[in-house]
DNA sequence: CATCGAAATATGTATATGCAAATCTCGCAT
DNA sequence: ATGCGAGATTTGCATATACATATTTCGATG
């Protein structure tokens, strides 16, 4: 497969997002307003040609005076728009050898799990929220570990559950580390969910996660509706700020019922 | 929180590698040689600040003339340094507004799971694998679909058992598309895994995961050496080549002794 | 006092230009 | 034939310049 295509369309109909942060127009010099910038319609234009397969990993595209010249641009608008999606890990490049389709080889891989609430009002399903406890305590010597905090340090211990038309969803156990987060004593979990509360009040700057899978202890499956023993999916999610602990949760999933799915993302 | 460091140092000291996909020096013009390139310089610099808790979430940084004037390079490489970073996930930027450290606030997770062998092999255990089962059949109708195989089109099964230090680590059931991989009808799978085969065969160019818990069955528990009805985690991979399914393969580990962490890897 | 509008500011996009580094090709000398 | 060196090509980095756009600030006006 080895096959050089010398035009691509001048003007790009097929529209992707900008990946960029911003939000809004962009600045537009020179560019009639509600088109996308040119490195992206550069962007699109190519990633489609790629997603429909008339390009393959290992074949070469068009380098970037070439499409300086096709689309009209300066070379380093095409620069720009090859740059990026060898950084998105589309392609790959390199000098005098030019650019080709990335052959995904070797790469980890990179699950991107979308947000529970997200998740479940993005399915249509009614969602609703359940404080089973609440506590201000000293931790277990295993959590206080998880936490980084001093023995005999008091924390707020809080266990929901999540349904999803009215069938339990997710089960949540959390610690919040009031040295972090005072105003969370004073906060009312029985409406907001706790990580959506802590997203609004604390900013994180760094989490780590953990997924296994657990058989459910009789407390567990009692909350969750279903058989002791059987399978459940865990998840557990540390989160920081300036080195230091916010919150620690672990969250479980009926097995049988919840699956994470996703499609690839490139490292980027 | 709301202060304002004005000077960066010019010669910033420490290094972080470029992520993009190319390698060598790069260009550099007028750079002297062995140095990072002034953008990256200027983002390690920003970075560096962030991380030590200088600048926490939501505080004001530097804006792109500033860093200009500081750094000694043009805006336009200020802004290349930023843009990126915002890109990355690390600061957030509004026009006229300026940029600040980014509030980690609604993102969706994003897991990096690293390669099973590198993970086995990281850990210092020895690795072994058995092939249990090898056919060339008509997959069930389940697994057709998944592989896109039109009806009554054979496929390469295999069952293999991937052990870590004489303990089964991860029991694999994969289907190969063979129209897609001709070649994998005469590869030997007794001494090298179908996965890192593949890798080496085969670019691709997309994937898609689930991960799920579920219980043992007994012919999974006899294999990796578990009671029946023992929580087992389970990925399934499905891997495309110009649109074409070229491998769907299951791997279920022992839900106790395997766990997937990972630390928190911003989209970029 | 409230509100609308102009100025100021910071970011976003784009051009034209120059040089550096990597690497492939080809011709020439041994 | 083999190997070495001189282009040629393609990507990478950086500057100077210009204009567009979003948003805040501030002042003028009713």
């Amino acid at each position: 497969m080895y096959m050089q295509i010398s035009h691509l369309s001048i003007e790009g109909t097929d529209v992707a997002e900008p990946d960029g942060r911003t939000q809004g127009d962009g600045g537009t010099a020179r560019r009639p307003r509600g088109r996308l910038p040119a490195y992206e319609r550069i962007k699109a234009a190519i990633r489609t040609r790629i997603r429909e397969g008339e390009w393959g990993p290992g074949d070469p595209i068009p380098g970037e005076s070439e499409l300086a010249r096709d689309f009209g641009v300066s070379r380093l608008t095409a620069h720009r728009a090859l740059r990026e999606l060898a950084r998105e890990g589309v392609i790959e490049r390199r000098r005098r050898r030019g650019s080709r389709v990335a052959v995904r080889t070797g790469r980890d891989i990179v699950l991107e799990i979308p947000r529970i609430e997200r998740l479940v009002t993005g399915l249509g399903a009614a969602y609703e929220l359940r404080l089973l406890w609440r506590r201000t305590t000293v931790p277990p010597s295993e959590i206080r570990e998880r936490l980084e905090l001093a023995p005999g340090q008091r924390a707020l211990h809080l266990v929901l559950l999540h349904l999803a038309d009215r069938r339990p969803f997710q089960l949540e156990d959390r610690w919040i580390n009031l040295l972090a987060v005072p105003e969370a004593a004073q906060a009312d979990f029985t409406t907001i969910a706790p990580g959506s509360w802590l997203l609004e009040h604390v900013p994180w700057s760094e989490a780590e996660h953990v997924i296994a899978a657990e058989n459910a202890d009789p407390a567990t499956a009692r909350a969750l509706d279903i058989e002791p023993g059987e399978a459940v999916l865990v998840i557990e999610r540390r989160t920081r700020n300036r080195n230091r602990v916010v919150t620690w949760a672990r969250f479980r999933h009926p097995g049988s019922s919840y699956r994470l799915a996703t499609a690839f993302a490139p490292r980027a």
